[in-house]
Parts: structure tokens; C-alpha cells; sequence
RNA sequence: GCACGCGUGGCCAAACUGGCAAAGGCGCCGGUCUUAGAAACCGGAUAUUGAAGGUUCAAAUCCUUCCGCGUGUACCA
């Protein structure tokens, strides 16, 4: 050990040291318990952002933690190498994906191992190889026989900037969810998942991780999944006789119905077309041309439509209702038509009010007596049906079940459950995916890659255009083949994978991943899966979140697994951002790097103006940090000067995980303040704490000595329960307070009692092996001037301290004594003491009695080990 | 609009199953040391806990209303 704290030289000691003995590189064992610590895996950009660096020091955390707590840690890590910055930098710059994306990933794995991550290295994963991408094909083909993989032609979200078709997960608001573009809309066939057809699962299932995720990502996926329940009812077209099946989860307000409502998809407009007036066809022309243009989330879209002048039959009353059109009701959810009952909902109420259409009240809440003549707004809530026919005077509740199974006896409908959850399109028109393994033979129709024909190889070399079409499709190499079933001449499927396919099973690849026949061993797999713990980002809540759920669901009735939720934990940690600084006078964003900008702020350090070096008035945010904006910090140069481990320590302290955390460079040096603090001491001490000390016969401890010990062991349950419950930040302050206490303590080593040399080196030892998972270099080398060996932590088989009530016990404690409510002593009695002892001594007490002499005792409220408050009157 | 979360010294934050005089870090001020500074060590100041009501012996913590900020979501029938 030096004298000075020399982070780079011991981290560079120390992570040599980790990776010759294979520190962290576990394999199956009936000795330990096991623990699957898993991070969500990086794109290979080539840049760590501290966003990284702070995912992966809180998982880090919790693998020492729990490799201290004597689990069999398996902690992995790997790439998340399909997607298109690859094919970006190909047109762009006009470099091969594969040598980008490999020379990306040799620079992170180098950032990541600069930062001392424990990760068993020996199991990474790489999307973008065939060993991996083979399996995705493998998945797809079984899909595919279990009819969970099927091509049908749709509108596809169309991201024009980025020229790709998005999921309606990545469409999520109109915007794209990579570059914030509005979305617009494209005819293409495309190939699906049926994530639908588990929909019922993923909604049921989330009690099973209810007690392990945050409840705002249980709640979020299941209003992503959107279950609700009604019933289908059928109305007849008088003109034509066809059948218009609407949705509704009110089938009790039906008598109140004043229209039958349909998208303008609906397949009774273009059936109907010649019956209809060439108004209503300019109509239904001008809602559908609406409806592609980019959708304005902030705009609230007005309603609009027309009457058809088709007639629809209730079949519940025989009642002609008119047909219309309207812009509110979507052909992709529900049917695409619904039954318009203004009374009692909201957007039927507004529609009908524009227009002029009747309203009638069917349902009134139980405690009203009269019907008021004049309907102001749309009564939504459940209650008494009137107006009903034969079903008035029911319940709303009693309305809904009897008339679904009323409307499914007389053959016109039934219950129904609809869900707002669509399949997932995978299909995607780029080069730097996992090749769809499919085959277009003009005899046999679409058929299979055969399994022992996998991969499909993704050919090298190929011009990258960037224009939005498939690159494969232009590789006649690549496409033409030859029938798997016939051996005639064929046509590979030339669209690619969504990646969200990679990252939605990787982590079971961990457990083995060189497995060239299975995506992994069943039997292996059942030892380290499910997931004990998962931390990410908060922004993968409802996509890949889902989609992983999902494709475990899969496998299961695959057999592949045996259990129904891959992730027992889950922990969402908050964006890093910063400030930045920016000109949008041009329509876009352009970003002016903090150094380059002069910035004022008030007295509480909010800025009020910023300009630019040339004087320009420039706007100001708080992003999500990244290079682009310039707010970027680059985890590289703070390791280089402050070191991993205070990095990585002062990451953790700043804010709780799951917030927002704000980067403010100052604070840092607190962290580097705090190890060299303890470095001093252990340095200071270590000739006398190592373990040649004989100390056994040290039975009773000085005032100073007992005070130590019992701050130890506080500090011990104190770290230990916040680590259980995943907080590091107040972990850290603790430990902060335990090594100011030693200095507290004010003893020398070399005059130190026996008692206190056994506080001291109980002390260090604890604090040293608690600050492993915040700081493991340093940890490592202060422990080993306590264990006198070179071997490090995990070889010596030491473990997280253990927690001893009876030392972190008090002799005596300090009861504050409040008369009515307002502190006015305090008593000193034993832990043991009983209420009324402590009563007896609060009411004797001289300051206390100055407020109580002469005056009714009322009430004498007892608060074990902590106040006694004495309530008096007059 | 709706849903959820948050508001504690200059800043980041702890305590929130109600219970002492509200942790810790950054910053600030002073002392020791030093020719001086830095570092280190020691010490110090700074909070009517967003506002107003309410419940209680007791409220940062529970309830109501309001203000401010953030996140998600948007015609889902």
C-alpha cells in the first residue's frame, strides 16, 4: 500500500489482477445460491455516456452486494449490435457495418473495463453475429409453424428522416422514437408477431412481478395492452342486408343509441359505394387523407363526418338508426364502427351535438327523481336504465352481462374483450438486421428456411443507399434461391428484423452462449433464469419490456423454459441529463457547446439568458445528455482524472436511482475527498489492524471504543437494507458518517488501548468491505493490508459484514420529554427500561416540572426509546 | 384534458409504517499548519420542509384545496 492514493495504479493493479484469476467468471454450482444481476445491454455507438456509466455502476453494486452475500453472481454482459447507426455510418461515411460495429465494441469493452465493471466476459453475446442472429431466424421459423409469425399488408408507421418503418411501439405518439420526427404512413406488406394472441397473459401474468417492478411500469403496460371488456353487437344494413358489427363496452346505454359510427376504412363504405352521394365519397376521402397526415400531439382534432344515408337496425328495439362516418372511430381497434349514444359518452356527445343529432338519457344515477328535460354533457358513470324496454329499472352491471348474453342467444352478438395492444411488426426495409428466413417459391407460396439450413448469412460488401428500400432486395446473391420444399427457383424474403427481436431473449444466451444447436440448453438455462434482477432505463417500460415478456411466453410452450415471466426484479434508473444551450431560428436545433456560451444566472441558480461567443441570444434546456448537444460528459476523461471509483461512487451518491439526475461536474472531488480520507486511515493504521494483532481477550470497550462499535453496527444494518431495496446514495452517506466517526475517535495507532485497536480494525474491516460495491479498487487494496494477502476479496472468501444487535446497542438512551407537544427535556435511561419508569422519570424531571407544577396532568403519551410528551391543561 | 410522481438550507439530497433540536455531500465562513497558498485536520453558519386549511397529544410525513415542476398518455368505443 503507498502512502497517497494512487486510483489508476491500483485500478489498473486490481482489474489485471481480476481478469487473469477470472474473478467474476462463475459456472454452475449446487454450493451457492445463484443470482442473475442483469443490465440492459449497450448499442455499440462507440461512446459510453454517463448514462451507461450510471446503469452500470448501480448493477455492478448489486452484483458485488450479492457476491459478498455469498450468491453465485452471474453478472454478463453484451452488445446490442444490429441497427441502424451501423448503416447510417456506412452511407454516411462509406465504412463496412460489420468493421464499425466491431471496432465500436473493442473501444467500449475497453471504457467498460477502464471502470472496473465485474462482468464474466467469457459469455458476451453479439447481435450481429450469425452464432447469435442464427437463433433469432431459429425463433422466427417457429413462430412461423406455431402461426405467431404471419405477413399481411398494412399501413406501416414510416419514419421519413430516419427512411424505416416503426413499430407502433416506436410510433408511439406520432413522433419517432429515435429521432422525435413526426411519423407519416405507407402501404407495405409486412411480417408480424401475434404478441396479441398472448395479450390476455401479459396483462393476468404481472401479478406474479407485481411485487418486483415499479408500479409505474406495471401500470403503463397494462394501459399499453388496454384490455377492455363488452360485448360485439350486430346491426343489419337495411339497403344491403350486410352486417355492421360494432364494439361497446356500454351494450346497457343501447336504447339511447342514435347512430351507427364508422371509420372510414370500413369495408360497408366501399361496399356501398354506389349508393352512396358523391358528398359522402368526397367526405370519406377527406377523413382518410386526414388521417395520414403526421398526428400533432398537442392539437385537439375536431369532429367530423357525414350521413351516409344508409340505415342500420338496433337489434335489440328494431329502431332505424342512420349510418355515418366519423373521423373519431379507428378501423384498427374495436370493429371500426361503434354505436353512438350521446347521452352517455363523451365523444358521441360532442359529435351529435355538432350535428344535431337527437339524444336521449337510458341511464340516470340512482339517487335522481326526475329526468331533467335538457342533456349539458354526457353522463358516463354507471346506473338505473330507463327508456330500455324491457330491461329498464336494471342495473347498468346487471344490463351489461344479460344483454351480451341476450344479444348471443338471439344470434346478433356476444361478450368480448378488445385490446389496444397490436401485433408486432418486425419487418424491416434495411441491411444491418437478422435476414428474415423465409422463401417465396411461386409453386409452394411462402415457405421456411429449412432449421439446419440457418443462418441466413447477411452478405458482406453490398451498397448501402439509404433510400429507404430494402438493400437486400438488390443483391441477387442473396435472394435467389432455390425452394426448400419444391427445389424450383425461389425469392428470399429480403427485409430484415426489428432489433428489438435481439434484445428480446439475449440475456438467456448468457447463460450459454456458444451453444450451436439450441438458442441455449434448456437444463442450463433453468439453473440462472429467470432474472433475479434487471436495471435500465426507464424508456423501455412498454416496448422492449413487453416484447421480452412476450417472446418468454413463447418460449415456454416452445418448452425452452418452464416459467412465465423472465424477470423477477425490476429497477428503472432516471436519465442523466445537463444543461443545454441552443439556436432554433432555423427550424432545427443547433447546439452550442457549454464552454462556448456565456451564461447568466439569478441568486438561486436558474439561468435567465445565454448567449452565444458572437453574442447571440440562445435558448436553454435540460436534455438527456449526449455528444450531439455538447452536454455530454465523457466517462473516459473523468476516470482518467478522478478515477473509476470515485466516478462510479460519486454517480451513486448524487441522486437516488430512479431520479433524474442532473449533472453538475462539482461534487465529484467530494467523492475523491472521501476515499483518500480512508485511504489516510487505513494507511495510518495498517501496522496495527492486521490480523498478527491478538485481540481475542479485549472483553470490555472504553465510553469512545463502545461508541465506535455501536456506529459500526448501525452503519452495518443501515447499508445492508438499503442495498436489499436498492438505494445507493443514502449507503454512501453512511459510510461517510462511519469514517468521520473513526476520525472521531481521535486515537493513534501507537497508543492506542487494545479495546479501541478492536473497534478500530471492526470499524475498517466493515467499512472497507461495504465500500466494495460502490468503489471495488480501492476496497480490494485496503483489504488487503487487512487480510495480509495479495489474493483479493473474492478468494478470501470474505463476506459483508454481519450486523450485531447487542454492539450497536446503546447502554443508555436519550428520551426527549415534550410537555404539550413542545420539547422541554430530555432523560437518560437504560434500553430496558419499562413506560412507566420512563414516565415517572420525564414527570420528575426539574425543567419538566417547571411546566407542570400546579397545572392537570391530562394525558401521558409514551413512544418507546424515543419521547415521552405530557399533556397538561390550565 | 386525464393519470402518475415530485416540491426540504445557495445546490444535490436524508428522514415520509406520524414521535427528539430535520442526516450526508457540494458550496460558503473561520481556526490549526505554512513565508504564502493549496492540501489535510478541526470548528462554524445557513431550513417557519411550495402555500393555505384540516386531523392529532404530536405533521416534512396523513387528508382537502391551490400554486409550481416533471413524466406518461390521448378520440380505445
Amino acid at each position: 500500500m503507498d502512502e497517497k492514493y494512487f486510483a489508476k495504479k491500483i485500478e489498473a493493479k486490481w482489474q489485471k489482477k481480476w481478469a487473469e484469476s477470472g474473478a467474476f467468471e462463475v459456472e454452475i454450482s449446487d454450493e451457492k445460491p445463484k443470482f442473475f444481476q442483469l443490465e440492459m445491454l449497450p448499442y455499440p455507438s462507440g461512446n459510453l455516456h454517463m448514462g451507461h456509466v450510471r446503469n452500470y455502476a448501480v448493477g455492478d453494486a448489486v452484483a458485488w452486494y450479492k457476491r459478498l452475500k455469498g450468491f453465485n453472481v452471474l453478472h454478463p454482459i453484451g452488445w446490442d449490435s444490429f441497427g441502424q447507426p451501423a448503416e447510417d455510418a456506412a452511407v454516411k461515411r462509406g465504412v463496412n457495418p460489420r468493421d464499425w460495429t466491431e471496432d465500436n465494441i473493442r473501444a467500449m469493452r475497453g471504457q467498460l473495463e477502464r471502470l472496473g465493471l465485474s462482468y464474466d466476459w467469457q459469455r458476451q453475446m453479439y447481435a450481429h453475429r450469425k452464432e447469435y442472429y442464427k437463433f433469432d431466424q431459429w425463433f422466427f421459423i417457429k413462430m412461423f409453424e406455431m402461426g405467431l409469425a404471419y405477413k399481411k399488408m398494412t399501413q406501416v408507421n414510416w419514419c421519413e428522416n430516419d427512411k424505416a418503418t416503426l413499430s407502433n411501439e416506436q410510433a408511439s405518439g406520432g413522433i419517432c422514437w429515435r429521432c422525435g420526427e413526426p411519423v407519416t404512413k405507407k402501404d407495405l406488406e409486412q411480417w408480424f408477431f401475434r404478441t396479441t394472441a398472448y395479450a390476455d397473459q401479459l396483462i393476468d401474468d404481472m401479478e406474479k412481478i407485481e411485487s418486483g417492478w415499479p408500479s409505474h411500469v406495471i401500470k403503463r403496460q397494462r394501459d399499453w395492452i388496454g384490455r377492455s371488456t363488452g360485448a360485439y353487437v350486430d346491426f343489419s344494413v337495411k339497403e344491403s342486408g350486410e352486417v355492421i358489427r360494432v364494439f361497446t363496452t356500454r351494450i346497457d346505454t343501447i336504447y339511447g343509441a342514435n347512430a351507427v359510427v364508422v371509420a372510414a376504412e370500413h369495408p360497408v363504405i366501399e361496399q356501398n359505394a354506389d349508393r352512396l352521394s358523391s358528398e359522402v365519397i368526397t367526405k370519406v376521402n377527406e377523413i382518410k387523407a386526414e388521417k395520414l397526415k403526421p398526428t400533432d400531439h398537442e392539437e385537439e382534432i375536431e369532429k367530423d363526418g357525414i350521413d351516409t344515408g344508409l340505415k342500420a337496425v338496433n337489434p335489440f328495439n328494431g329502431e332505424e338508426l342512420p349510418v355515418w362516418v366519423g373521423n373519431y372511430v379507428m378501423m384498427d381497434y374495436g370493429t371500426g364502427a361503434v354505436m353512438s349514444v350521446p347521452a352517455h359518452d363523451e365523444r358521441d356527445f360532442e359529435f351529435a351535438t355538432k350535428f344535431g343529432m337527437p339524444i336521449k338519457r337510458v341511464v340516470t344515477s340512482p339517487g335522481q327523481e326526475a329526468i331533467a328535460d335538457e342533456i349539458v354533457a354526457a353522463f358516463t358513470d354507471y346506473g338505473l336504465m330507463v327508456n330500455s324496454g324491457e330491461w329498464s329499472g336494471k342495473t347498468s352491471e346487471e344490463g351489461k352481462a344479460e344483454m351480451a348474453d341476450y344479444a348471443k342467444a338471439n344470434g346478433f352478438g356476444e361478450p368480448a374483450t378488445t385490446f389496444r395492444l397490436r401485433d408486432w411488426g418486425v419487418s424491416r426495409q434495411r441491411y444491418w438486421g437478422a435476414p428474415i428466413p423465409m422463401i417465396y417459391c411461386p409453386d409452394c407460396g411462402t415457405v421456411p428456411v429449412k432449421y439446419d439450413e440457418l443462418p441466413v448469412e447477411l452478405p458482406d460488401n453490398i451498397a448501402i443507399t439509404g433510400t429507404g428500400e430494402s438493400p437486400l432486395a438488390k443483391v441477387p446473391e442473396f435472394y435467389e434461391t432455390t425452394c426448400p420444399s419444391c427445389d424450383g427457383p425461389a425469392r428470399r424474403e429480403t427485409d430484415t428484423m426489428d432489433t428489438f427481436v435481439d434484445s428480446s431473449w439475449y440475456f438467456f444466451r448468457y447463460t450459454d452462449n456458444d451453444n450451436e444447436v439450441l438458442p441455449f440448453d434448456p437444463d442450463t438455462a433453468a439453473y440462472w433464469t429467470p432474472v433475479d434482477q434487471y436495471i435500465g432505463g426507464d424508456d423501455h417500460a412498454v416496448m422492449h419490456l413487453i416484447y421480452t415478456r412476450f417472446w418468454n411466453k413463447v418460449m415456454r410452450d416452445i418448452g425452452l423454459v418452464k416459467f412465465d415471466e423472465p424477470i423477477k426484479r425490476l429497477l428503472t434508473q432516471g436519465m442523466v441529463v445537463g444543461e443545454t444551450f441552443y439556436d432554433d431560428a432555423t427550424g432545427k436545433k443547433i447546439y452550442h457547446a457549454p464552454d462556448t456560451v456565456a451564461v447568466e444566472r439569478d441568486e438561486k441558480g436558474k439561468i435567465t439568458s445565454v448567449k452565444a461567443a458572437d453574442g447571440k441570444e440562445l435558448k436553454f434546456a435540460i436534455e438527456r445528455m449526449s455528444k450531439s448537444k455538447g452536454n455530454g460528459v465523457d466517462p473516459d476523461e473523468m476516470v482518467d482524472v478522478y478515477g473509476a471509483d470515485a466516478a462510479r461512487l460519486f454517480v451513486l451518491f448524487a441522486a437516488p436511482v430512479d431520479n433524474e439526475l442532473v449533472w453538475h461536474e462539482a461534487g465529484i472531488e467530494g467523492a475523491v475527498r472521501f476515499l483518500q480520507r480512508v485511504w489516510r486511515f487505513v494507511y495510518k493504521w495498517k501496522d496495527v489492524i492486521g490480523l498478527g494483532t491478538n485481540t481475542d481477550e479485549v472483553t470490555s470497550f472504553s465510553a469512545s471504543a463502545k461508541k465506535l462499535r455501536q456506529k459500526t453496527h448501525q452503519t452495518i444494518r443501515r447499508i445492508d437494507q438499503s442495498l436489499d431495496t436498492l438505494q445507493f446514495n443514502t449507503p454512501v452517506a453512511a459510510l461517510m458518517e462511519l469514517a468521520n466517526d473513526l476520525y472521531d475517535l481521535k486515537a493513534e495507532p501507537e497508543t492506542a488501548s487494545p479495546d479501541e485497536v478492536v473497534a478500530v480494525r471492526e470499524a475498517l474491516t466493515s467499512l472497507i468491505l461495504m465500500m466494495t460495491p460502490f468503489t471495488p479498487h480501492v476496497a480490494e487494496e485496503m483489504f488487503a493490508v487487512v487480510i495480509g494477502n495479495d489474493n483479493g476479496i473474492l478468494a478470501n472468501d470474505a463476506r459483508f459484514p454481519v450486523y450485531d444487535e447487542a454492539s450497536a446497542k446503546a447502554d443508555e438512551i436519550e428520551i426527549a420529554v415534550q410537555v404539550n407537544g413542545k420539547l422541554r427535556s430530555r432523560v437518560f435511561a437504560s434500553p430496558d427500561a419499562d413506560n412507566s419508569e420512563i414516565e415517572r422519570m420525564a414527570k420528575d424531571d426539574v425543567k419538566v416540572r417547571e411546566h407542570t407544577d400546579g397545572k392537570e396532568v391530562v394525558k401521558v403519551i409514551v413512544v418507546p426509546g424515543r419521547l415521552v410528551n405530557i399533556v397538561v391543561k390550565g
